[in-house]
DNA sequence: CTCCCGATAT
DNA sequence: ATATCAGGAG
């Protein structure tokens, strides 16, 4: 059995004992609510995300009411979780996008799910995991990558090759839990500044690559 | 590669 | 002051 190979079963192990019901912590109840916190997640916390969709998501039920709304206005209502300009606009062409080609539902494939504005693969994977409970892919956002480069898993530095080298490494039954249980890690432990390599279930399976400031 | 946005940690 | 934050488009 090759080194990497063993590393992900002993990786799994400890992020299972450590992280048992991770789950990602975006409040949601539809598909589509999920897709809109999601693409207002870039560059901003899950918890700022959380506190505008609790108002916002009662103000547009339907995909077709962000359809509709006046591009002003949907900007104030998403300017706290900033790129509040670029998230409206994305917000309100890809729900024109879901009303004219696919009835206002949220599609459950990656290649109609990538074809909306702004949907890449991590958003479509985050959709197709969480709400729809398919295997699709493995989420690769910053903390995925940043985790995945300092463990040695990979070398490569775009989200679509991480995902790749992951999908090779990673059992496909794991893929829904490894994204958000590495997540988690990388957001409480496996921090961007200074790593809590001390307190982490995976510090003897890492490499600690680029990892310049340890807590030991 | 840059740009979008602003709050927070260091 | 600067890096970073559940990214994606041009």
């Amino acid at each position: 059995m090759p080194t990497s190979t063993q590393n992900v079963q002993t990786i799994l192990n400890n992020l299972k004992q450590a992280y048992p019901n991770a789950k990602y912590e975006l409040d949601w109840e539809t598909p589509l609510q999920l897709l809109v916190a999601t693409i207002l997640a870039a560059q901003c916390t899950d918890e700022r995300v959380n506190k505008v969709t609790k108002t916002l998501f009662p103000k547009y039920p339907t995909a077709q009411a962000y359809a509709e709304v006046d591009i002003l206005e949907l900007e104030e209502d998403l300017k706290p979780t900033g790129f509040y300009r670029n998230k409206a606009k994305t917000v309100k062409s890809m729900c024109q996008d879901l009303v004219e080609r696919y009835g206002g539902e949220v599609p459950k494939t990656m290649d109609e799910l990538v074809t909306l504005p702004g949907v890449a693969r991590k958003t479509a994977n985050v959709v197709l995991n969480t709400a729809f409970n398919m295997p699709s892919g493995i989420i690769v956002d910053t903390h995925v990558a940043r985790v995945s480069q300092r463990m040695g898993l990979t070398k490569r530095k775009t989200p679509e090759t991480i995902e790749q080298e992951l999908m090779l490494l990673v059992p496909q039954e794991e893929w829904t839990f490894w994204g958000p249980a590495v997540v988690l890690h990388g957001r409480y432990t496996c921090t961007a500044k200074k790593p809590k390599c001390s307190e982490c279930v995976l510090k003897n399976v890492c490499e600690k690559i680029g990892v310049t400031t340890t807590d030991n």
